[in-house]
DNA sequence: GCCTCCATGTAAATAGTTACATGATTTT
DNA sequence: AAAATCATGTAACTATTTACATGGAGGC
């Protein structure tokens, strides 16, 4: 349901599916991410319901590339969408991993699951941070100077560096937590 | 492929199909959800992979029900996956949302979306604040005092309220910058 | 009598992943 | 000459949601 939507906000410029794909590795990674596999037919499909148009672009180097761009159709769509409230429930498999930890009979097992976490989510800090530091490099007066196109992608990087800190803070709690207790 | 486990999880006491659901509502909803139309065929699929064996209970009162346990090889495919590493990519719709909230050409839409963004955070960390008061009113000495198979929950309740204290401040510090650039 | 809760399930649709197929161009 | 990247797509499978079907028990 989500992807068509973002499809559509990604086509504000058109460009082609494999153009997409590469926008979500650069820039909608830490939220979402889609398979080319996934974006093909979505676009099909959007295209079919009047909300894309697409054309073939000449080949200049490689094979011929299909562009698509969002119709007025497919504007009101994502106006729509943008104003809808948000849905309830999040999904955290590693949070149920947690949940049922006790179960594993090895004592260290526990211990060993949240130093694994506490270094991938140091390490997804780390590539935030950085993230956060060339903006600030290069933008000085961030945030107050942004035009709000660039304003609330980057709003998007500060919740993801506020929630991961408040996630390696918790690891970092547990594991003293879980040791403290091994005596 | 996380349903399975979690109900390997959740089957460490033997349970019918409606049982768990209740359990999910109970225990797991901030972080997982599920709908019966897709527990009871996993529970099959479980059934018929010999992770589960299940038996009719006779009917008390109402229908019958199928009461599902854990066989030995399903209680190894739980172990297994508790000693997985975490998967990388999590999907957050509203991010989607907020990303793009600049192509909305109704000026106060952007305010509207995170007043509303920021009154759900609100109302989900009080839900999670009152289920940590009650587990401290009941049991004094929190969270030392606990058994692994209570502490590891508790920790996942620990985990949801940093988070969604971080995001209702991110809320309340996005929403000033909003307003601030208003004038 | 009607509504809700208990309890199980199927069917159909949507969403997403993994694997495969194809072929050109550019880099090593 | 092999490997990586560009570029599009299909097929098969897995995961999840929404809607539907059924029927008993207990409360209003």
């Amino acid at each position: 349901l989500s992807l068509k939507h973002i499809l559509l906000g990604i086509l504000a410029e058109p460009a082609s599916g494999y153009q997409i794909k590469q926008y979500f590795n650069a820039s909608l990674r830490h939220f979402w991410s889609a398979e080319l596999a996934q974006v093909y037919p979505t676009l099909h499909k959007l295209e079919q319901k009047g909300m894309l148009q697409s054309h073939l672009a000449p080949p200049t180097k490689g094979p011929p590339q299909r562009i698509y761009s969002r119709t007025e159709k497919g504007a009101d769509e994502l106006f729509n969408w943008l104003e809808e409230p948000i849905s309830g429930s999040e999904r955290f498999t590693y949070l149920a991993q947690v949940y049922f930890l006790a179960q594993n009979q090895s004592p260290e097992s526990a211990e060993k699951f949240f130093q694994s976490l506490l270094k991938q989510f140091q390490q997804r800090l780390g590539t935030l941070q950085q993230i956060l530091d060339q903006w600030q490099s290069e933008i000085p007066g961030i945030p107050e100077i942004l035009e709000d196109q660039d304003l609330y992608p980057y709003m998007t990087l500060t919740l993801g560096l506020a929630r991961n800190q408040a996630t390696v803070q918790w690891c970092q709690q547990s594991l003293e937590l879980i040791q403290r207790r091994k005596s």
